[in-house]
DNA sequence: TACAGCGTGCCATGTAACGGCACAAGTCTT
DNA sequence: AAGACTTGTGCCGTTACATGGCACGCTGTA
């Protein structure tokens, strides 16, 4: 099916690059222009994407993505169960609360709970965190099997800022000291101006399936600040992994 | 491209279903189980569906369908512009921000900033908005030009609570009377307990392209704070507009 | 005026998608 | 406890259909 993945990979490539025309496209995927204007027809017939109406044709994608992408949190029912914690989360920190999910080995941010103060940067869901330089990857690695996060760390640990930890013997020990407070921390060390704690969610089968963090500017999080935060989050997080299992021992399923 | 459309429209089902086998699958599609099977390892492959480790072997989508969804905000850079005026905007009433687009004939949730305040429901990105029952639509509604929303009325105009609009007449005095406000409005029209104000985004085609909105609890929304609410929306749908004519103009390009 | 870029459409070739079928493993029923 | 059902997976001959080179009409530029 040499074709579908094709035609995937063409609907990746214009999200990225939109709007985009049928030469451009082939162009920089080295493929041929005939085909890859076939491509955009089918995915335009499907409904994934479709031309902007200005001459020459230039194609968007549509939110179909999105609508697919929205049940996307990994275990089933994980939003639902989640999205009353976070608020309540929120409506306690007034700080901004993010969800993501473990995926092999890299965590997604898959919802989110801004705050009203003024803050710097709002992640778009689907974002990409790193496992090493996120509160919410050091939560997912620290619950992990010490193998699997042995594998993460072999592959080499790319710096940020100043304050990544690029020293695997320093990151062993954070993801101890993780492991015996029950939530990760994040000082500026993948964004400088971003701080966060975060608590992993464990799935029925004991391995972290999902995080939970508090995003606070590094200029908000003081050290009384901190634990306190940390506290929250780590019960928020135990919160939810109970719920979890209790929607798979319950008729929860149809 | 059949098998493309098969494809995309299995990544649809596994998504609406998950998390699904591929009997049960192949079921409910109507479609030989082994083209089914071939269709779950392809999607597979590129990274667009993940086994859950159970057994019997059962799918759910990834986030890769939220990697390119992300990008669906129909105008180039829309999201970026329109973020900075929804933070002011919700900072100044404390509600719920919604940033919906255009396509088609409908109406769809790109982008939102919650109100810190309870509420009652929380509505995923990639919602499809009704075009008649609510004010995002109602505001696209009003700056499209006459032949179109006549176009859309004659569809017929689905009841979702008591005070949902299905007169066709009553619509159209009320999108003389939001062209005349400058917002369209909407009083527990969809769901009993949501009312909100709204106005449209307008392209540089000079038609609506996207809408932003406030949206309050029903018991909160007195008739004082409707028009202030309404006025604070025409100024931010106004701003992203000037804003987004600038960027074509401007050498905003790469 | 000539040229280079664009998007679009055609068509003979040959690849690879199709789907019926069979099998092993597991689950529920009797 | 043993059959009668599921389930997921893999094979393989046939032929449908995806492929990509090519040519056309168009627009903006040199």
């Amino acid at each position: 099916m040499q074709n579908v993945v094709n035609a995937l990979w063409t609907l990746e490539e214009v999200a990225e690059r939109q709007p985009i025309g049928v030469a451009e496209l082939a162009r920089a995927m080295e493929l041929p222009k005939s085909s890859v204007q076939r491509t955009l027809v089918t995915l335009h017939g499907a409904g994934w994407i479709r031309p902007t109406g200005a001459t020459p044709t230039r194609w968007v994608v549509t939110t179909k993505a999105l609508h697919v992408g929205r049940h996307a949190t990994g275990e089933l029912g994980l939003r639902d169960v989640a999205l009353p914690v976070m608020e309540d989360l929120r409506r306690r920190t007034d700080e901004t609360i993010h969800l993501a999910v473990r995926e092999g080995s890299k965590v997604v941010l898959v919802e989110r709970l801004e705050t009203t103060q003024p803050v710097r940067i709002i992640l778009p869901l689907g974002q990409n965190l790193s496992m090493h330089a996120s509160a919410n990857g050091k939560a997912v690695l620290a619950a992990d099997p010490p193998e699997a996060a042995e594998r993460y760390i072999e592959d080499g640990l790319r710096g940020f800022t100043g304050t990544t930890i690029t020293d695997p013997g320093r990151l062993r020990g954070e993801l101890a000291d993780t492991r015996e407070r029950g939530y990760a921390t994040n000082s500026g060390e993948w964004r400088s101006d971003v701080s966060a704690v975060a608590s992993a969610v464990i799935g029925e089968a004991g391995l972290p399936v999902a995080s939970i963090s508090v995003n606070v500017p590094t200029s908000r999080m003081t050290e009384d600040a901190r634990p306190a935060y940390g506290a929250l989050v780590r019960n928020a997080a135990k919160q939810i992994s109970a719920a979890l299992g209790r929607a798979h021992e319950g008729g929860g399923g149809r």
